[in-house]
DNA sequence: GCAATAAATCAATTTTTTTTGATATATTAG
DNA sequence: CTAATATATCAAAAAAAATTGATTTATTGC
């Protein structure tokens, strides 16, 4: 099985920078369900369009959604592969990482 | 199985947000190998001590470090249950989300 | 073409995060 | 006890990110 390369750092830090805050970490959960277009994401989590446009982009930026233009609606749906990656980063320390213990049971 | 409870999002965003910075996954990638004491990822790293000590006391609250104390030494380690934590969060997506084709193939 | 709507962009402001240098705290060696 | 070392903390400055309101770009219905 050939795997994918190593994603580069800078792909890993805009992931979990896009992920580390709460309006954008909301829109995710709301794309985990169904695609959803600008207007709809706006009137779910109750905030402005620009704000939300912002966001939006720092998500895209990220390649953890993608858009999908019909007519004059944006639709965003989850990139489910970029998640992957992200998920194979952390994963990568369960299997290259030492154990805790440097020093033994009850010595401290 | 029992599983354990799903964390909350305040503790996803506290991980993410940690991993988001250059020179805190440089420090997570050092102690993926090993558990190391400030001055020596000061030296590792080239960085300054006080700078460091913020950036480690973002990783430590977020759960991703533990610290360990012998004599004037501080030592940190990873802590992978909290890698796991995250991990899981974003493997809940692979489980749960829709998977992409709300249009069919060449329909575009 | 024109008006209406959806969404992106922009500049100015506000907020948050990071950096820096100085200082405080704690531990050890002598 | 004193000097030296390791680390954390703090306040001020700098840098980066987010918010806001206005504007622009595109698309559709008429």
């Amino acid at each position: 099985m050939q795997a994918t390369s190593p994603p580069d750092s800078t792909t890993i830090l805009a992931g979990f920078h896009a992920l580390s805050d709460p309006l954008r970490l909301a829109v995710i959960e709301l794309l985990r369900s169904q695609e959803l277009c600008v207007c709809d994401l706006c009137d779910r989590l109750n905030v402005q369009q620009s704000k939300l446009s912002f966001h939006l982009k720092t998500l895209k930026q990220a390649g953890l959604i993608r858009p999908r233009q019909q007519g004059r609606w944006m639709y965003y749906s989850l990139n489910l592969p970029q998640f992957v990656v992200l998920e194979q980063y952390l994963a990568e320390f369960r299997r290259t990482a030492v154990m805790v213990p440097t020093r033994s049971c009850c010595s401290d």
